[in-house]
RNA sequence: GCGUCCCUAGCUCAAUUGGCAGAGCAACGGACUCUUAAUCCGUAGGUUCCGGGUUCGAUUCCCGGGGGGCGUACCA
């Protein structure tokens, strides 16, 4: 592909390697200053080492201007053909943006008020083939022939992140955020800990599967769709707190907030319920927050957002019986599959409660915008909590949402050995996927008894688009899924 | 899965009713010792996503395929 255009490069290449006697691709380099370091130091008459990419190219005869970046930022370059050697000075005239390269020299600056590196020394670090977009930004920050090929960028990320610095700052984010959450419970007391990705039985959430087949056991296994049925084991085994943060895989179709493939952390708090669990999503979500560079008021797709505890609290049915002016929790199947047709809510649903989970969806869930605790599910769409026991009906379960968005989804986990087998084993028969089997191996870990417990589970990549004002899950994850390519 | 829009040079985009496929940036050659979207002169660069069809003639119209964007459905 572009053999062409590659050619130019090559040729320079070969250029460096048998008129110059240059390594294009040495193994080792100087010990060099971070660029941002560089530029807080200021002017100096010491020499400074830097290194990075060259992105930048302006050319005056027997001077040239240009512009290094590395990780930490940018810094210009004065070349002149006085000060380098001849070598150098060749060196030079074949490089190409997107070289790596290493230079030596006193940090002064410009005419025009630029903090410039004086180069004395330049030293190729590593040639490259492939002529990238040049994005230029003016004077007025405006960008010029952004890339806008989404597919392009998807595919080589590596371009995304050289040429959008506004995408390599979302994955910076992210990581911070990750590394916040984990040190916020591992500071807490929790354990981290690594349950199986492939399992011999899927569970803990209601998803289509991927499935494979493990060779040497002559099995079908699948790819896990959460991890709650193997952290409530360790609860069991008699770790009080424990968590993991990892990827679920959920075979299911990919729209602006679900990915197939996707980072989820659960955790689960021995001797707590789910006020406790609340309590913890407001404090995580707040550190998060600090982490991506906000405080406690952001604006997610142009709308400000306070995450400032506590949270407004409402409760399910209430909630939809106040937002739909009616009682649908007495209605029949057809009356609010009638509701539906009307309101235009495509479905295929028919079964009562996941008609009332839609329309949920519908009346409320969508519209919430300031973060809220929705409280108290019915007990048909929240199998694995446990009951309320001053109510009928409804379960100690809450999911949070924001900007319209689920973030997460908690309980107090449903312990009672029998009560839960019935119930899964209800839930088994209804399904047409599961086949009808249950999970034995969770349910005696029940029966050996687990102490009442809080858990929760987060969507990671969701609180990364949140606090980084990020409108689609996609752009949170460094490399999403797409079709090979065959031309 | 369904609907809809899109695919032209490395990148961003043009191309009249269907009539020789162009420009800016990048690249290449040249000029230029403080520029910063450097500037000036010149050069080269194309399987118009792929395969068929209609037509004297297709980037353009039709059919099929591929990939993508957006919306939507499934996702306790």
């Amino acid at each position: 592909m572009n053999d062409e255009k590659n050619s130019v490069r090559e040729e320079k290449l070969l250029r460096l390697e048998e008129e110059l006697g240059i390594d294009p691709y040495p193994a080792s380099c100087l010990e060099s200053k971070p660029i941002s370091k560089i530029r807080d130091a200021g002017e100096t008459e010491d020499s400074v080492i830097a290194s990075g990419r060259l992105t930048g190219k302006r050319e005056h005869g027997k001077t040239v201007f240009a512009d290094l970046r590395d990780g930490t930022g940018s810094i210009q370059l004065y070349l002149s053909k006085k000060i380098l050697s001849d070598r150098d000075w060749s060196v030079l005239g074949l490089l190409d943006l997107g070289d790596i390269i290493q230079v030596k020299g006193s940090v002064f600056t410009t005419r025009m008020g630029e903090l410039t590196i004086r180069c004395e020394e330049i030293e190729l670090l590593c040639k490259s083939l492939r002529q990238l977009p040049v994005v230029k930004v003016d004077s007025l920050g405006v960008a010029h022939d952004e890339v806008t090929d989404r597919d392009y960028l998807y595919r080589h990320r590596c371009v995304d992140l050289q040429v959008n610095p506004d995408s390599l700052d979302r994955f910076v984010k992210r990581s911070r955020i990750i590394s916040t959450l984990r040190s916020y419970l591992d500071s807490s007391g929790f354990l981290e800990v690594e349950t199986p990705v492939l399992q011999p039985l899927y569970g803990g959430a209601a998803a289509e599967p991927f499935e494979t087949r493990y060779g040497s056991m002559n099995q079908q296994f699948y790819l896990r769709i959460a991890t709650e049925l193997y952290l409530k084991r360790l609860i069991a085994g008699g770790i009080d707190k424990v968590y993991e943060l990892g990827k679920d895989f959920r075979n299911e179709g990919v729209d602006r907030t679900h990915s197939p493939e996707f980072t989820q952390l659960e955790l689960y708090e021995a001797y707590a319920d789910y006020n406790v669990m609340m309590d913890r999503f407001e404090e995580m979500i707040c550190a998060a927050a600090g982490a991506a560079g906000q405080s406690n008021s952001i604006i997610y797709q142009g709308t400000e957002f306070d995450l400032t505890p506590p949270f407004r609290r409402i409760v399910f049915m209430d909630s939809l019986r106040d937002a739909s002016g009616e009682d649908l929790f007495s209605w029949e199947p057809e009356d609010l599959r009638k509701l539906m047709d009307e309101k235009g809510i495509i479905t295929q649903a028919n079964d009562r409660i996941t008609m009332l989970d839609k329309l949920f969806d519908h009346y409320v869930a969508h519209r919430i915008q300031q973060p809220t605790f929705v409280i108290d599910y019915p007990e048909e769409l929240s199998p694995l909590a446990k009951h309320k026991k001053e109510s009928s009906g409804v379960t100690e379960r809450f999911e949070v949402f924001l900007g319209g968005l689920e973030l997460a989804n908690a309980f107090s986990e449903q312990n009672h050995p029998l009560l839960q087998r019935r119930i899964l084993k209800e839930q088994a028969d209804a399904s047409m996927h599961r086949k009808g089997d249950l999970d034995d191996d969770f349910l005696y870990a029940l029966e050996t008894g687990i102490p009442p417990t809080g858990g929760m589970g987060i969507g990671v990549d969701r609180l990364v688009m949140i606090l980084t004002d990020t409108g689609k899950i996609r752009d949170t994850i460094l490399f999403p899924h797409l079709r090979r390519n065959e031309k």
